[in-house]
This record gives C-alpha cells, sequence and structure tokens, in this order.
DNA sequence: ATGATACTGAGAACCACTATCATTTGTATA
DNA sequence: TATACAAATGATAGTGGTTCTCAGTATCAT
C-alpha cells in the first residue's frame, strides 16, 4: 500500500514488491515463511515466480521493511517490522508464536555483552514450550 | 576416550563414534560444524564419512553428550555438553564464540513464558557484536 | 515516447543435510 | 576362539530450502 516505503528504500515500484508489501499488511497471520507468502499470492490469482519472493523479501530485510527469523523450522519466517523489536515464544507442539517485550532481559543482554567487550548490534531470543492450549491435551 | 558415555547411551562402540567423541574432548575449538569435524579427521589420517559425522553427531545429541546450535550461518555447529546450559555471543565479524550464562536472563524467560500461560522447554539466546579485538580496528 | 537500467520469472544450481543400500564391524553366544 | 547376526559404516543419490543465471520485460528520468 505504501509505495513511499519502497521509493525510501531506493527500491522501485513494482507489481511483485507492491504485491508482497500489501499482503504482509493484509494478512492476520505473521511470521509466515516465503513459501506460504508466495502460494498465498498466486491463490489471490496473482503471477509471481518464487524466486521473486526470495529476493523481495531479501530487499524488504535490507531495508527494515520486514525481519527474518529462523525458529528451528527448517525454513525463516518473514514478519512486517511495523513493531518495534521483540522476542517469540513458539509453541513444539502447534506452531503457535507470541511475541513478547521484556525491558529487563533486553538491558541484562546488553550488560552481559559489555561485561566481556563486546558491543551488541542484534540479538535473538526464542522460547520454545507448550501453549495454554496444547498443555490441556 | 570415554566409551562408558557411548555404552550408557546404548551406542556400540565403533571407530568412527570413538574418533568422534575424543576430538571433541581434545580439540581446543568448541562450536564446530559437521564439516569441520568431518574435515579435521580426515586431516589427522581417520577413514570417516561426511554421512557419519551427521549420523553420530545427531545420535549424540539425543544422549544428551553434545548440543547443537543455529548462528545464523546456514551450517549448525556442535559442542560437548560437557558445560551446563549456556547461551552465546558471536562476532559478526571474526565469528568467534563466546559463552556466558546469566541467572537473572534464565529466571526472567521462564517468568514471561508463564504470564503467557506457555511453560518453557527451551530457549535459545544468541547475541551478536562485535569482539574487543574487532572493535579496534 | 525513448533509452538506460532495474526487475522479473523459469529453471538450473547450490548447500547443508538425510536416505539408501551393499559391505564391514562389533558383540553375544557356543 | 570361532560363528552368526544385528548394527554401523561410507559412497552416493536424493531432498528441501534458498540463491543464481539469463533472456525477456517493466520502470522511470529525460
Ligand atoms: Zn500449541
Ligand atoms: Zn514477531
Ligand atoms: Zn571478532
Ligand atoms: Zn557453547
Amino acid at each position: 500500500m505504501e509505495s513511499s516505503d519502497l521509493k525510501k528504500a531506493g527500491l522501485k515500484i513494482t507489481l511483485p514488491r507492491m504485491k508482497i508489501l500489501e499482503f504482509l499488511e493484509v494478512s492476520n497471520v505473521r511470521h509466515q515463511s516465503a513459501e506460504e507468502i508466495y502460494r498465498a499470492l498466486l491463490d489471490d490469482g496473482e503471477e509471481i515466480g518464487l524466486a521473486t519472493v526470495y529476493r523481495v523479501l531479501t530487499q524488504f530485510e535490507a531495508a527494515g521493511l520486514v525481519e527474518r527469523h529462523h525458529f528451528e523450522s527448517g525454513q525463516a519466517v518473514f514478519e512486517l517490522s511495523e513493531k518495534g523489536h521483540h522476542d517469540h515464544i513458539v509453541c513444539v507442539s502447534c506452531g503457535r508464536v507470541e511475541e513478547f517485550y521484556d525491558e529487563l532481559i533486553e538491558n541484562r543482554q546488553k550488560e552481559v555483552a559489555a561485561e566481556k567487550g563486546y558491543e551488541v548490534t542484534d540479538h535473538s531470543l526464542t522460547l520454545y514450550g507448550k501453549c495454554p492450549d496444547c498443555r490441556k491435551q
């Protein structure tokens, strides 16, 4: 929808890029794989190639428009980075993904790194466990 | 070296398994990929197949002898799990890996998950940044 | 509108890893 | 110690996710 986002990123405004961005904004599922996004667009009747989806997502990532995560599932998942930074809890039995942000953990990470003389540029924290629904069964 | 570890894990004591275990214990590099371990053994004059290295590492992981990590590099790295649980800081420019354990972060993770009704079974936390050496340059 | 340039999509290639299967090895038993 | 049989090995083929290639196409500054 926001072609200005593409312009700002130095990317030409093309149909595939618009469709992918729009899909990510409209979809009610965050954290989708390239393949899932590709299939969804095909199902919507769009003509697009899988290679383009991968390429565009990588460009969006470089431009800070989306984030890529590797929840140990073999394939990467992408989400719009409209929200601020957050970490994830993944249900090991149904795959549900929840997001959280904890100031205390965030700060402590920086401290731990600083103690070792490191300057943190990024981090990835994912908790794995059983979601409330799956625990009942 | 410790063939009893293999017995305990219900694994036959074979040459490849002994060699891999011994190498992991003797090597001064923790966090190595299957390929690296394979090459190192070949260089040591051992006769071993890459498939066996992968297979054995997976078995060792199941037996709790080694741990597998995915630092965004495409390939998994393995380390002996002699030490207790810990997380990692990875230098984004030279690849150096350092380990840390922080009680506060560990506890807070459980709390955060509990607040959302999740029961944490596992987690992965990796900090990325520049190590002291790389910061100087 | 035109041309320079960037982008696309189909398919091949790539890379880490796993499956297959004929051969070899470890070990329990005689 | 010899035998026997299941388990393990290693060469190789296969898999799945992702990236590369390249000829054709679309975008945009002029
Ligand atoms: Zn669940
Ligand atoms: Zn998220
Ligand atoms: Zn470094
Ligand atoms: Zn470690």
